[in-house]
Order: C-alpha cells, then sequence, then structure tokens
DNA sequence: CCGCGGGCCTGAGAGC
DNA sequence: TGCTCTCAGGCCCGCG
C-alpha cells in the first residue's frame, strides 16, 4: 500500500494511543513477517514505554523506554489498526474490527492506554526490527535514505545536484529512495503530472549544464511537496489494503490525475490529451503524453 | 559504481 | 461456479 502519506496516516492515527503508553504485551502470531524475529522478539518489546513515534521516510519508529528503536515497515499490504476498549465488540459500522484478530493479524500491541493495535499484512512484505537508539545511524535500513520530501532539505538545487549525470528515467529517480525517501509510484506519477514533466525524461536534464537546477525542477519540487501534503490530509490514497488506523479509507484515491486512468483524460486545463500507461522498470507509469514534456 | 529483472507473498479481478 | 492468468502502493539481491 503505501507511500509516506499513507505511512504518515498511519502514524497520526497510531501516536494518540501508543505515546506515553507501555506495551503490556506485545504478540507475534507468526516467526517471521519480510525475515524472522528474533526469538526474545516480543519479549523486548514487553513493558516498554513508547516515548514518542516517529516517522523516517516509509518507515515508522518507535522510540521505548529500553533505549530501543522499533522499525515498522507496512510493505505493499501492511495496516494497523487500533481497537479501544469497547469497540471490538460493536457490531456494524468498523466490521474489520468485529474479531480481535483477523486473517494476517500477525503482531498485536496491548497498550496500557486500553488500546489494542494490530499489524495485519496479507503479502508480508512488511517488517519490523529492533535495534539500539545510539546505533541509529549504522542501521542500514536507514542509512542511505535521501532527504525527507516535505522537510527543507529537499529542494530544487538538492535534486537537481542529485540527478545530475543520471542516466536513468526522472521516474526512477524519484522512486530511488537514496534520491529522495519516501514516493512511491502514485505519488510520482501524479507529481510528474502536475509539473508537466515525462517521466521518460532523462533524471539528468532536472540539471542544467552548470548543475544548476532546470525550470523544469523548480515546479517538479514544490508540485511533490503539495501533492504529499494534500494526500496526507486526504487521510492517504486507499486502492486495496490502505485504511486509516480508525478503519476508515483515506480518500486521496479521488483526487488522482493519472494514476490507474489509462485512457481517460488528462485533467490538466486546456491539454485535451489521454492518459496512457507504460511500463518502466517493471512497474505502471501512467502519464500524460500531450501536457508532460 | 550503476541499472535492471527476478523474487518475495497473498488476493482481487478479468476472461474464459 | 471455478479455473487460470495478470496485476498490485515496496524493497532486497544478484547479475551483467
Amino acid at each position: 500500500m503505501p507511500e509516506l502519506p499513507e505511512v504518515e496516516t498511519v502514524r497520526r492515527g497510531l501516536a494518540p494511543v501508543m505515546e506515553g503508553a507501555r506495551i503490556v504485551e506485545a504478540v507475534a502470531h507468526r516467526g517471521d513477517l519480510r525475515w524472522p524475529f528474533p526469538k526474545d522478539f516480543a519479549a523486548r518489546l514487553k513493558g516498554q514505554t513508547v516515548i514518542g513515534l516517529g516517522r523516517r521516510a516509509k518507515y515508522l519508529l518507535a522510540d521505548l523506554s529500553s533505549g530501543e528503536v522499533l522499525l515498522m515497515h507496512l510493505g505493499m499490504s501492511g495496516s494497523f489498526r487500533v481497537i479501544l476498549d469497547g469497540d471490538a465488540k460493536t457490531p456494524g459500522v468498523f466490521h474489520h474490527q468485529r474479531s480481535e484478530y483477523g486473517k494476517h493479524d500477525h503482531v498485536v500491541f496491548r497498550m496500557s492506554s486500553g488500546a489494542t493495535v494490530a499489524f495485519n499484512d496479507p503479502r508480508r512484505f512488511g517488517c519490523m526490527k529492533l535495534f539500539p537508539r545510539d546505533k541509529m545511524e549504522d542501521e542500514p535500513l536507514l542509512r542511505a535514505l535521501g532527504p525527507e520530501p516535505l522537510g527543507n532539505a529537499f529542494d530544487a538545487a538538492m535534486l537537481a545536484t542529485a540527478c545530475a549525470g543520471k542516466k536513468t528515467s526522472v521516474k526512477a529517480a524519484l522512486l530511488d529512495q537514496r534520491i529522495v525517501a519516501g514516493l512511491g509510484n502514485i505519488y510520482v506519477c501524479e507529481a510528474l503530472n502536475r509539473s508537466h514533466i515525462s517521466p521518460k525524461r532523462m533524471a539528468s536534464t532536472l540539471a542544467t549544464r552548470s548543475g544548476a537546477p532546470h525550470e523544469r525542477t523548480e515546479l517538479l519540487v514544490p508540485a511533490i511537496k503539495t501533492v504529499l501534503a494534500d494526500a496526507i490530509a486526504a487521510g492517504g490514497s486507499s486502492l486495496r489494503d490502505h485504511r486509516q488506523t480508525s478503519g476508515e479509507l483515506g480518500y486521496f484515491q479521488h483526487r488522482f490525475r493519472v494514476y490507474d486512468r489509462e485512457g481517460k483524460a488528462c485533467p490538466t486545463k486546456a491539454c485535451g490529451g489521454t492518459i496512457k500507461r507504460i511500463v518502466q522498470s517493471g512497474r505502471s507509469t501512467f502519464f500524460c503524453p500531450v501536457c508532460q514534456k
């Protein structure tokens, strides 16, 4: 499911019931997600207070009182849901919350706040990992990540520098988490349409010969920031798996301009183009060949 | 060093 | 109804 806006939506849903609360019990219903859990995984979580719940790129990071960090990634199909005391038995409304342990509820936390937090991930491309907070800089999953796209460090000059000399496509460059961390297939397609840049364009053309950002890069960066911020405000995009932790759907999918809209009219004013689907490095790209150059 | 394709999994939907 | 095929929001690894 999840790109940065979906992960941030999840973080905002979990923070009120996890931050400042103690993990009364942690249960792993199977021995692995993307990798096997260490044998003492649940024991290292039990009794810890969650000092804070942050996000880096598409990773959730829970700061624990033990001095460890619990890293969580949603993979393609992961979701969290929060079951408040009493909700589990409420019929109707949140039908997917009716049973406390559904299929693919692989990890469950019981919090001292009274909430139960369940991680569900049918495809198991997600992961959880514990590492010491003072070794954060050495954590291989985080070490090579580029800047946060919503942060000040991500600007046109930085992106131009990172892409200068890159022979790959703009699409592939923006998906590369080492260049900018948090974008995925949907929001790259959407940001490129909004800034009228072809996904097939060489990444190197985001910089001018002198290395300064090209004019199009000055449009691309704010397009990325805006689409991400708007998607967060909408609770993310729900295609198949993503839900807010309350069980509500996100609704940014209704504002897609190109993603999964092959054959439909490009929404750019006075464009008149038709959205096309191509495959780039094995993944669908949606774009308008008329207004994206 | 870099870019690409395959693989990891399950489930939904289309087509027959 | 049910089978088979394709595709899916991510990321790691090995290959050339």
